[in-house]
DNA sequence: TTCATAGGCAAGTCACCACTTGCATGTCAA
DNA sequence: TTGACATGCAAGTGGTGACTTGCCTATGAA
């Protein structure tokens, strides 16, 4: 019931966080494209299925939209459903001592 | 390396985030208080035992310090290690249409 | 068409994690 | 001290999820 369990789950994963990072420096990749910075610059050897996976539930969880043109299909970053979070359990007003 | 695993593990649980939840609504509580108002209030029977590792994960995560008294254990909400998310991957400048 | 590229689908394996079970520790009251 | 209460610790179990493996579809170029 709008429990966003799946955008907990999706932050879950450190490979899905480094995907994140990723999206935020150079938006709307392609997944082979995502796969080869992920190596390069990361240095995480996933194969194109575990990377193909964690997009998945990147996009199910509103993290990530995609755009199919031809053969390719982009991945943009959407990163507000992370507001729910910092909604959900509010700052304090009075602050520590 | 401060990648803040711990924080994204604890909220990864159900169980946790509605632990979160009730010392949002009320702070301060002991471990019986949270066990009988999770079974009260939000309908979930979790042992004690197992409300007790939630809360050890939520403070490993920084989210919840404890204040020993007598033979009492005071649980305390700390919301502020929740603001590294919106921080780590920021909102974008331009607005969707 | 043939071939290479970009991606999708499904079953199987393995490790981690939530939860239980049982016992132990420590505090306070009578 | 005895007993009840509040919490801690550690080993074992089951289910979920990340990853692999293998095969399949679709697009575009020669």
């Amino acid at each position: 019931m709008g429990e966003g369990a799946d955008l907990f789950k999706a932050l879950g994963d450190a490979t899905r966080r480094i995907i994140l990072d990723e999206l935020t420096e150079r938006d709307s990749q392609t997944l082979f494209e995502i796969c080869g910075r992920l190596t390069m610059k990361h240095g995480l050897a996933s194969s194109r299925q575990a990377i193909s996976q964690h997009l998945a539930v990147l996009e199910e969880a509103g993290l990530v939209h995609t755009r199919r043109q031809g053969r390719y299909k982009f991945h943009h970053l959407d990163t507000s459903p992370l507001r729910a979070i910092v909604e959900r359990w509010p700052a304090r007003r009075e602050e520590p001592s």
